[in-house]
DNA sequence: CAGTGGTCTAGACCACCAC
DNA sequence: TGGTGGTCTAGACCACTGC
């Protein structure tokens, strides 16, 4: 190595490399030179510097394409406004668009959605966060696919009991004016209380497939539950996003 | 390898390794067996065994100390009631406790935190948020270091702009019945809002001795701001803990 | 076909720990 | 002193890309 070596050489040559794009000299969209540059650039072997990419990748500041290189990533942020997204003043704003869609031109890119409506038999943990008996086909799941400049960015499934959603605009693909939350209030169900779980975890295989995660990127999971007047559980939905790629904005009073 | 090639040998490793972890057949303290016997038993080259255990740790699943083994963690994970800590309810029950009192022992273990006050000068970013001039001594630091079971589990300096905190309980090490919370009231600067931003990424070399992260270990940041009714922002706290340690939990009313 | 990155191995050296 | 994990290398083979 050709620096001093307080850590281990692939640490070094990732931080060199990640100065170098944070500095700006490799430009979002740009190829970085070829491992066996790099390697001899920085006097190590080539699995070192694999090594070095390795954690670059697991930070979302590169991505690859293999037969072609390492190419710098954009690394726009994107904010979701986890309370404002539920006000009443954001549903009427949005009118149907939905919180995400403003979420993602806040990033200065193009949301898009893919919606897709079935009855299912829900996973365990979301049966018993709705208090309803495991193993039956007792919900309907609205799965959500979301892409930033058609780059997915969150897989968001939402389950709802049966029992309220069957037969409803609930489920129905185009959910109306303000969103589900005004579905829930106009079939009597309003939702008067949100409680949300953040968590951090390996992306599962469905997710690494489709949010194009490779190698070990963690995935934020937000477990999101609507809460009737009555505390009974309405709606589950669990969030998943890149974890490098999103940052979440909760706002309360207090007192 | 013994079973059948989807992905790369040291996933499976990592996967087989897991299950067994998960299916109690090493318990949390166990330790693993030694590389070589893994590389014999999988058919793999030791730097393939090792590799998949960088993996298990940077899930939190195991920890390592260098020249005995590789020891299975227990994870018991710590839930942060981020809205909740902020009741005037929680702040009376807590009576100078805390909330991070209250979470560890819900989560089965002993709490113990440091504080240490000093004046400093901030980091940029928290003088931007302050609305103060960057560069100059003129905050106030309480910075904590927290422990459960006599591990560090949270890092969470809080900055508090001299011309408020100087002088005045906030500059003390024990504040008070109430937290910190009242003593903002107390002093005509009551916090009635709070806002957070979560982030997760890597550790920096402060938080990794600090929390003991060894690897690429993701930290979880809340950059936590309260707010006066005259939307001044009177105090910013930068809480770092270690993603795979801890759930956010919040909860508000909508409408 | 040449160039890219992904992965694996054998062997090695080192730091650290327990004995 | 022997066993542990941390790391590095040289060389290799592969899959994929673009020419």
């Amino acid at each position: 190595m050709s620096v001093e070596s307080p850590q281990s050489e692939y640490r070094q040559v990732a931080k060199l490399l990640r100065d170098a794009i944070e500095r700006g000299e490799y430009a979002p969209g740009a190829v970085l030179p070829p491992e066996p540059e790099l390697a001899e650039r920085y006097k190590v072997s080539r699995p070192t510097v694999n090594r070095a990419l390795t954690i670059l990748r697991a930070e979302g500041l590169v991505r690859v394409q293999r037969g072609r290189g390492t190419i710098v990533r954009s690394i726009p942020v994107i904010r979701r406004e986890s309370t404002a997204r539920y006000d009443r003043a954001a549903r009427e704003r949005n009118d149907g668009r939905g919180a995400f869609d403003s979420e993602i031109r806040a990033a200065g890119m193009t949301p898009r959605s893919e919606v897709t409506v079935d009855r299912v038999i829900p996973p365990p943990a979301v049966a018993h966060a709705l208090n309803l008996p495991e193993g039956e086909p007792n919900t309907i799941v609205r799965m959500r696919r979301m892409y930033a400049n058609d780059v997915p960015v969150q897989l968001a499934p939402s389950y709802i009991p049966a029992d309220i959603a069957e037969g409803t605009p609930l489920a129905e693909v185009d959910s109306g004016p303000g969103g589900i939350i005004s579905r829930f209030a106009d079939l009597g169900h309003a939702q008067v209380r949100i409680t949300e779980s953040v968590r951090v975890r390996r992306a599962t295989e469905n997710e690494q497939d489709f949010l194009q995660l490779d190698g070990e990127q963690p995935v934020i999971e937000i477990w999101h539950t609507g809460w009737t007047a009555e505390d009974r559980a309405v709606e589950v939905a669990v969030h998943s996003v890149p974890a490098y790629l999103w940052v979440l904005d909760y706002a309360w009073p207090i007192d």
